[in-house]
DNA sequence: GTGAAAGCGCTAACAA
DNA sequence: TTGTTAGCGCTTTCAC
């Protein structure tokens, strides 16, 4: 490195800070003017240090990600659906790993990450108990997720209880009334605001509505949410000698896990027992049967919330809207778990 | 914000330069001052402005991965372990995905990314034949993956042939002698250097040493690797009549394809078809029957690249060190696909 | 539409 | 062990 403004202003005989109006695109630069800039700059082979820009203008254009862990399936689809919107508006992302601790997630949000403008958080620990912890934060930040709500920073979610509503509705839709659920909290509170709980809520309102009484027994605790996890409340679930005739996953990690358990015991999907889950990862379109899901809006999500977080950034805080509440739209994607008996491969 | 290290040392009745000594953990401070000042830091909550330090340092603590998309496993798990290691070493990590265009690799090796101090890059497109690229980098680069080799940057991969040719033995050792494989270079050149055309060369080492006669039209040609491709190309084999009791897909995503395939097909794996996949995935401990891989060592190389690329980093450009060439140690991870009839799942 | 001057907050180099 | 000086490269402000 080593060229900077002042190089190429002297070798396009003009001021820095008309090289500065060219390289941000400013409009008032006469054509020629900007062209003999433009010249210099390839001539010099001319980078721009985004560290002084930084500096001057307060802003880094990088954003940050914090989420669980990358290797959980979900994180890593919106990740990637993150770092493509933020590309698209010319910001970078730099991605930290929560890692399932309490105090690494308390660190990042007092802290933020350095060298960015603002962050999209995703917690795995801190809940609406933690509340006040959000009105501290110093930088635009945009929560994700399901495990705090009515906090005073924008928020960006899904329909977790309409959407398992639905979810189970599908299952019911199918002639099936004994419905297992997997993944519910271990604590067993009701009405909490977690993901679990609110899935849960909806899979109550959807039994409810359609007459099918509530087997409190057929709704098995898990947590965390990993496929060893899933497939083991599945092997106890048939263990148990109690009937199901359907299976809903609180999300497709666990789901991964209950095809195993029901493929090890040779219980046949969908025709013994359907199979819903919740996130539509990927995967869940070849595991063997490929895997019915709720697609939560993920790619929807990651662009709502690029756009939120840049709008605190450009707002400023001087800026006091008020903090919003954004969920996306969901839908049933159905394959063979709960399909008909083909075996057509959803590509 | 706007507390400055000014302010800390005016509250801390020392210079700046002092404190600047405290952030960084510069050994010679007094124990008392820097109690002293670590209070007014306390007190002022000042964080301070990585953007200033980059300029003035030169360094941002901040690396860049590029590599082709988060959602193909491989790369999560591998920006997962990139991140936990940069994290060992207090540098934050930009992840860009290179998106399967070689205009945007050719962009990255360009001009690297903002505010980064250096980059780990694994291309999907360059390849050999773009190696003079590599000898306009100007920051500090360390190459990953199968695509480019002799160049002049550091480059961490894995034993590919002789993995290759240890899965293929894998199914040797179980009394297989019909070995297909799924992942051959649609271009069919041999001797390029490129994932596919290195792990085909090991299988076919595997079975001359074997004494197994090398038949064509079990390898199956498929790209890219994802699984439907993977699911296609087994499902041709089957179609062809050719006789095979072992199928090695040249990746692990292939593999998820091919178990599908073979799950429609009812053939029983691994009675009739011994599998084997490369790369060791997280989602195959849960694909039904669970997968056997080449675990080709991604924490290792991860790990190894980062500190690669930490002492190009600090070595500065005037260290002109050779280029070494790193390959992780590799192993083969037994499950059901190639293993014995019990059904236990492997955690 | 362009230029001149100032300074963002920090650390390197040197002095004390 | 601590302080002083200078300046990293850019953008802001304001003049022209």
């Amino acid at each position: 490195m080593g060229v900077t403004m002042r190089d190429v202003a002297s070798l396009a005989g003009v001021s820095s800070k008309t090289v500065s109006n060219v390289v941000n695109n400013h409009p008032h630069v006469h054509p020629e003017t900007r062209a003999r800039v433009q010249r210099a700059i390839g001539e010099l082979g001319y980078r721009p240090n985004f560290s002084a820009r930084g500096l001057r203008s307060g802003r880094t254009g990088v954003i940050g990600l914090a989420v669980p862990e990358l290797r959980q399936n979900y994180f890593a689809e919106l990740a990637d659906d993150v770092i493509a919107a933020a590309e698209n508006h010319g910001l970078g992302v730099i991605v930290d790993q929560l890692g399932g601790t309490r105090q690494h997630e308390v660190d990042v949000l007092t802290n933020g990450l350095r060298q960015t403008d603002g962050l999209l958080f995703s917690p795995e620990r801190l809940g609406t108990e933690d509340l006040q912890l959000l009105d501290y934060v110093g930088f635009p930040l945009v929560l994700l997720g399901e495990r705090i709500f009515g906090g005073p920073t924008d928020h960006v979610t899904m329909h977790n209880v309409s959407a398992a509503r639905a979810a189970t509705e599908h299952l019911v839709d199918r002639g099936r009334d004994r419905i297992a659920v997997v993944g519910a909290h271990p604590d067993g509170r009701e009405n909490q605001i977690r993901p679990a709980d609110l899935r849960i809520r909806g899979y109550r309102q959807a039994l409810f509505e359609a007459g099918i009484e509530h087997e409190p027994q057929l709704e098995r605790r898990v947590a965390p949410w990993h496929p060893q996890n899933g497939a083991e409340a599945t092997r106890e679930l048939l263990a148990s000698g109690l009937q199901f005739d359907a299976l809903f996953a609180l999300n497709d990690t666990l789901a991964v896990g209950a095809l195993r358990a029901l493929g090890e015991a040779g219980v046949r999907v969908p025709e013994d027992v359907a199979v819903i889950g919740f996130d539509n990862i990927d995967t869940g379109r070849f595991t063997l049967p490929s895997l019915s899901s709720v697609d939560p809006g993920r790619g929807e999500i990651a662009r709502t919330a690029v756009e939120m977080l840049i709008e605190r950034i450009e707002g400023g805080q001087g800026v006091r809207r008020p903090a919003r509440l954004y969920k996306a739209d969901f839908h049933i994607v159905t394959r063979e778990s709960t399909g008909d008996l083909s075996s057509e491969l959803d590509t």
